[in-house]
DNA sequence: GGTATAGAAATTGGCGCCAAAATTGGTTAC
DNA sequence: GTAACCAATTTTGGCGCCAATTTCTATACC
């Protein structure tokens, strides 16, 4: 695919933390900046503005003139975020479940089916980017953006899905059967449900068998 | 007050965030670039990196060819943002009380006792850094700096303390006299209590009658 | 043959200058 | 008297150059 001719300062940035937390830059690699400004066809004061930015969000890290390398967030790191992520995302469960119309949910159906398809058919670039459509939308319907806004910038934070989360084709087909088993306690309407499973989702814990309990917090 | 040579980048960020949220600009104002390099004594670069920073943190607006101005929080946003401190930090209640050693707890008295001394004899300013400081300490003893450093940010996004906050004389005394029962629950080891109270001492709810019950979530 | 050292190439990062755009103030026409 | 228009000043923002630092390479010495 061509890189899109897009050159505004702001984008630049997104695209180059897609590319980090999609693997196209390995972690702990270097970036130089001449690179960046091959790839991304880019002035060379629009890439150090926006390596400051990544830099600001931890997605790599300055070395006073040595330059910017991707961050690799420690076991201690990666665990902190999991579970800022599991309070959050648990907390806004309940006004996505109050928010999702019928449409909503329809295409939340769509995206998890073409995370499904991708499995098969897809690179693993085509899967993340799926994943990353799917959850957008999915918290999307939350009420609260600045909840949505954090959430989103700490999905940035953790390892690369790609590199660490989906070692397995096994783990990749639970993630989507999960999507799935999400979607369908959205249509109930069952925020619980939704809770539990999205707990499951981010700790990637082993499927359980339903569950009928009521474990709050 | 003279200004300090620090001339560090990410230090001049901060600096201005600071005088942001203790109301030194009026929410609203143009920042003008040659008025802040004379301010702090920086150069021109630096400036507009620090002015960067703060306009990817949302403290400032940026608007091409206009310039930065002080961010104002709508209604909607300010509320929002409590919601989520008040789902973060009573995450981080429990921790806290865990954590918490004697010393920690002496110290947090010292800080909520300084708070309190200087309604009377101090200016709005040392009463916001006093607070600043009681908090800094408060959310250090949790163990998640992930956590920590998420609501450290948040804490910059909401409406400047000074200006919105404590608009009324008993409003301050009341926010000092909470932060002397969290102490006393962290000392107690209740961390249903510091919930409860950090609930209260975040939504500025009227002062309860000692609640025994427990209600969760 | 391995290591240390010196020189060369490359990379980062800062500074100043200048053009484009906007605000201000004054002047003119209606 | 008011409104619109134009000129002058101010302010922002980008670009390129160069110095400081680091990394790579080749040579000499042990």
């Amino acid at each position: 695919m061509s890189v899109k001719a897009d050159p505004a300062t702001g984008n630049l940035a997104d695209r180059m933390a897609r590319d980090i937390q999609a693997g196209v830059f390995a972690p702990g690699m270097w970036l130089k900046q001449v690179d960046l400004e091959t790839r991304y066809e880019a002035k060379r004061m629009e890439v150090r503005r926006a390596l400051d930015q990544l830099a600001l969000k931890r997605l790599v890290r300055h070395v006073p003139n040595r330059g910017y390398h991707v961050h690799v967030p420690d076991d201690r790191q990666a665990e902190e975020v999991r579970e800022v992520r599991l309070i959050l995302e648990t907390a806004a469960a309940g006004s996505i479940v109050a928010n999702a119309t019928a449409a909503d949910i329809a295409a939340l159906r769509v995206l998890a089916q073409r995370f499904a398809d991708l499995i098969l058919e897809g690179t693993l670039l085509d899967l993340y980017e799926a994943n990353i459509a799917f959850h957008a939308k999915l918290l999307a319907l939350g009420s609260n953006r600045e909840l949505i806004n954090i959430l989103w910038e700490l999905r940035g934070r953790g390892p690369s899905a790609p590199v660490t989360q989906w070692k397995t084709r096994a783990r990749i087909e639970q993630s989507s059967r999960e999507h799935f088993h999400m979607v369908e306690a959205i249509a109930a309407g069952d925020a619980g449900a939704l809770r539990r499973l999205t707990a499951d989702h981010i700790l990637q814990t082993e499927e359980r068998p339903p569950a009928h309990e009521q474990d709050g917090a």
